[in-house]
DNA sequence: TAGGTATTTAGACAAATGTCTAAATATTAT
DNA sequence: ATAATATTTAGACATTTGTCTAAATACCTA
């Protein structure tokens, strides 16, 4: 879980997120969505995948990244128990 | 919400909310449950504060931190969305 | 007023983080 | 084979982070 949070820890791996969430796409197309390096957000995707909150797939020279939401659940669990009474 | 995520990015925070939903504390009480000094868990209470997952009261010279649950709201809902179909 | 207790502030320092450029790897197309 | 495209790896660098010790502040009590 240590790796969901410090991976949620980012504003740009936040909105990669929510980019996975439309659809699948290309490290290229995330890439074009910032104004950062290609290194940099593939950094970043690096850093998404440890904590298991994307997969990617290669499909020709290209990488395909997803969201995954299931490693989600324990971080809504964890919150949902500190406010339970 | 950055600051929430920053302040959540921490085991020792982390456990230091859950020790507050258990009952108030004064900032001693906290410190004795960690092997870290004083000022590191005052500091890590300062980042808590900013975030506003604790509130604090001054009572004589004790300082009693109490947990805020309030802006995990936000959280939660920013999880659910990157969720939702 | 002095002395003791509780907490924070200040400053230092090593480790982690986010970014960059340059180079390497892998795939496709000519 | 060569060149072009897509992505990652390697290494550098400034900033942020978590921790510490020493000192400052605030409150209480004798």
């Amino acid at each position: 879980m240590n790796k969901v949070f410090k991976a949620l820890n980012d504003p740009t791996r936040r909105e990669i997120l929510h980019l996975l969430k439309e659809k699948d796409l290309t490290a290229g197309d995330i890439a074009e969505a910032f104004h950062i390096t290609k290194p940099s957000i593939s950094h970043h995707l690096d850093i998404l995948s440890q904590a298991e909150l994307v997969t990617s797939e290669k499909k020709g020279q290209f990488v395909i990244y997803s969201l995954n939401t299931t490693v989600l659940d324990d971080i809504m669990k964890w919150i949902i128990n500190l406010r339970a009474d």
